[in-house]
DNA sequence: CGGGGATGTTACAAGCCGGTGACAAAAAAT
DNA sequence: ATTTTTTGTCACCGGCTTGTAACATCCCCG
């Protein structure tokens, strides 16, 4: 396998069975993937916050808390919502509520499996996360719809008209909901960077973005010494 | 099980006969689809919203407010109103009514209906709203009719006359119906992107197109800082 | 409790954007 | 060849956007 320049993704691997937990570790590691392992739901959940990984490998079956609630409790987290997960499930009958929206997982693999489709999986929702940029052209956040090729911006189903930039900037949060964004990166993001423009000009924006907004604008957190962010609380 | 590359379309199917839900689940599941479920008119709505299903299968009949009612409010909703919906109806009479154009129901099957047949319709409606891009020769919209291979163009009855450019720019956009297309999108896609042509000269179209489409021009919008867009009320 | 930095708010002028009418070149029709 | 139609460009204007500055608040920190 050729080394790559980049350093590999971290990978959080939680079961309650050591011997599972070396098999999977031993072939993420082989495949060049750093591991972090737990063996129940707290553990997960903690180092999950901690280390940040760019993947969790979620064993359905946990003592005390089920890998169910904690995937549930992992997506309220706004630190861990973004990171994909993969259910580690033995009953084929499971599926359907694990993949349910409500719970959020990306993909499962059922129990038993081959170490090769495991590493597959996780290659290609990697891949999906970072090469991808994820992209998609239609928002749904509360009573906040989004519709980036018609430039269509509703909340509780009544139209809001939004300025160009300000459709832009309200889309590039949207876009990377959850996150912090600096008004540096918004500049760049949003005024396409070879413009030297005041920061200041992104609060003045927000705040038309707000007002337009109405009650939805509890959506725009400001996050002082920071940036701005898309919360959907 | 091969991995696949996509996530498969997902499917939100309106039933209140928890075995018709079963039933209908089941099968599409099978052909790979994500399947979400409602029980009733209000549920269904809701679900419609916070999902974005990429279909909805819709039975006609459903307690408090019926299939068809529940289909016009799917399409008032700007979040809603460009998933595809497939009617379930009991009575063939019903037919006429469920693909009226005041409904706006893309397709219906008869109960009972056979799973094959269902899930090929859902296999076509998918596919045409996907990789189709849907290039009928023929737009009707509102009060306006658009031919494309007779080149002919009538608005309440009465034939507009049309230059060729005129009449690409409109097709372009009536194509492209509810998304805004910036200048320099309708000048490779009418004028064919080989020419430098100054895109004010996309003004002066729009112009004379609205022109000569009188009281019909209503349906060309300005989307100021972006470009032009098709809308249909 | 008070100071200082960060953010919200307001006001405003410059300038960008799109509608419009005119015009000439190009193409088509006669 | 002449007339007519089509088409690309330009200049002008009114209005909406938008960047900025000035002022008001808020919040963190000592």
């Amino acid at each position: 396998m050729p080394t790559k320049s980049r350093v590999m993704a971290k990978i959080l691997v939680v079961d309650d069975e050591p011997d599972a937990l070396e098999l999977v570790g031993f072939n993420l590691k082989a495949a060049g993937y750093e591991v972090v392992t737990a063996d129940d739901g707290a553990d997960a959940l903690k180092k999950a916050r901690q280390h940040a990984p760019d993947l969790i490998l979620l064993d359905v079956m946990l003592p005390e808390v089920d890998g169910l609630e904690v995937c549930k409790l992992l997506r309220r987290d706004p630190a861990t919502s973004q990171i994909p997960v993969i259910m580690l499930t033995a009953k084929a009958a499971e599926i359907d509520r694990v993949l349910g929206l409500e719970l959020g997982a990306d993909d499962y693999v059922t129990k038993p499996f081959s170490p090769r489709e495991l590493v597959l999986r996780v290659k290609n929702l990697l891949r999906r996360r970072t090469d991808g940029e994820e992209k998609p052209d239609q928002f749904n956040i509360g009573d906040m719809f989004i519709d980036v090729p018609r430039h269509l911006v509703t909340v509780a189903r009544k139209r809001i008209d939004l300025t160009a930039t300000e459709f832009k900037l309200l889309t590039t949060l949207a876009s990377r909901r959850g996150r912090v964004q600096s008004r540096e990166q918004l500049l760049r993001d949003v005024w396409e960077y070879d413009n030297i423009i005041d920061t200041r000009t992104v609060d003045t924006h927000m705040r038309r973005l707000r007002e337009k907004l109405g009650t939805a604008c509890r959506y725009l957190d400001t996050v002082r010494g920071v940036g701005y962010r898309f919360v959907e609380n």
